[in-house]
DNA sequence: TCTGCTGATTGACTCAGGTCAAACCGCGCC
DNA sequence: GGCGCGGTTTGACCTGAGTCAATCAGCAGA
């Protein structure tokens, strides 16, 4: 509905865009928006009570991010660009008063959150139960996934986030993912080349995952 | 708001009580309803691809559970009875509807979403980051914090689940879990009689959960 | 009471991934 | 070009938790 979309599209704000290592929002910070990637990319993370930093999720274009501080009424997490990235901030009040009236927008906004939890969820699996290879060939997929979905190339692409980043994302040291990635270089796999990231064998990459690769 | 409650009341269903085992719902099934745990506690998991078994939350009264199945319309994942339970069954599509009347039900819901987003993150840092014994603590830590909001005893409950579904949960297994419960018994912090858990000193377990124990 | 079964505990051994240390690479800056 | 610095890679070694196996405890049913 054109009208709707309208109404959704007049409460949203632009901003200008955010630089590498700009936070989009701070944990403890108040609560207002939530967040939608336009371009670029975003890393989530929250900092723990002994000061160590957890990195909660990557956000591409077309995503939402900040969901986590509606509860509290202030940010769980804190989230900051990893390249040149345009975000649009979304009010939350004015979008609970919009749901109110639009009841598709509210469906929709439950749904994206429901998303969130489910997408958690599988993490939560990834993180307890599967090996370095595992996790690293989930996460590459998941980002080729993603990539496909903006009709961006499902096989070649760079990653934005440093080799810590991914390692503090699936709970490994940057040693590990790093051996990961020449390991799956050499065999054959992938093609590394820094952040340039070419699948190569996406076949094999899905076996590493599921854990049906008898190599 | 008493009319609002009464509306909100007259839309729950509720059901005969559950026993030890029996399902609430199950993965892929079509998603219609969410649940709020009267009395007892459930299991909330998910079967991967692989056929291995998630635990993905223990759910305790005053909580709900199955909002991971809002966004693709099936449930995401199964839930089952620990013990004797009884739970509501709340029809989301009428949960949608009222929302759109009552905007406090509404901001309500969208919270309750978004702190379950909040605890899976947390959750995850927990696998990704912590020890074995840091885990087990936290689980314990939170269970006691649960009971207390329900005014029950905080240092003196019985463990409704099995240290199979303690393993699963927390990313370890039967054996860790096993462990972990007699040194704590061995250093006092905690006493141990199969699931029935007395914590004696709760100050070195909330050392332990956050990683400042010098033991 | 005995028997069988499921869950919990304990011990001995192994290994995936962490830790520590050293090099290496790309890139901006003087 | 040369320098510094952050990020990445690689190697050698170590350890926390997994694996395998045996035992034990609680409980239902004959």
């Amino acid at each position: 509905d054109i009208a709707q979309v309208e109404q959704l599209d007049r409460i949203i704000q632009r901003s200008r865009p955010r630089q590498k290592g700009e936070p989009i929002y701070r944990q403890d910070e108040d609560f207002q928006s939530v967040y939608a990637v336009r371009s670029g990319s975003v890393k989530g993370y929250s900092i723990t009570d002994n000061g160590q930093e957890q990195v909660t999720g990557f956000y591409f274009p077309g995503e939402i991010l900040g969901m986590d501080g509606i509860a509290k009424n202030h940010h769980a997490s804190s989230a900051r660009a990893l390249e040149t990235s345009s975000i649009c901030e979304i009010p939350f009040d004015k979008l609970g008063e919009l749901s109110q009236r639009i009841p598709s927008l509210q469906k929709h906004f439950f749904q994206l959150m429901s998303q969130e939890i489910a997408e958690d969820q599988q993490l939560l699996t990834l993180l307890s139960k599967n090996t370095a290879d595992q996790r690293v060939a989930a996460l590459l997929l998941s980002i080729s996934a993603r990539n496909k979905r903006r009709k961006l190339s499902a096989a070649n692409f760079r990653l934005p986030m440093s080799r810590t980043d991914i390692g503090n994302y699936l709970g490994l040291t940057v040693e590990t993912v790093s051996r990961v990635f020449s390991r799956f270089q050499k065999l054959g796999v992938l093609g590394v080349d820094n952040k340039e990231i070419t699948i190569i064998d996406i076949e094999s990459l899905r076996a590493v995952a599921d854990g049906s690769d008898i190599v």
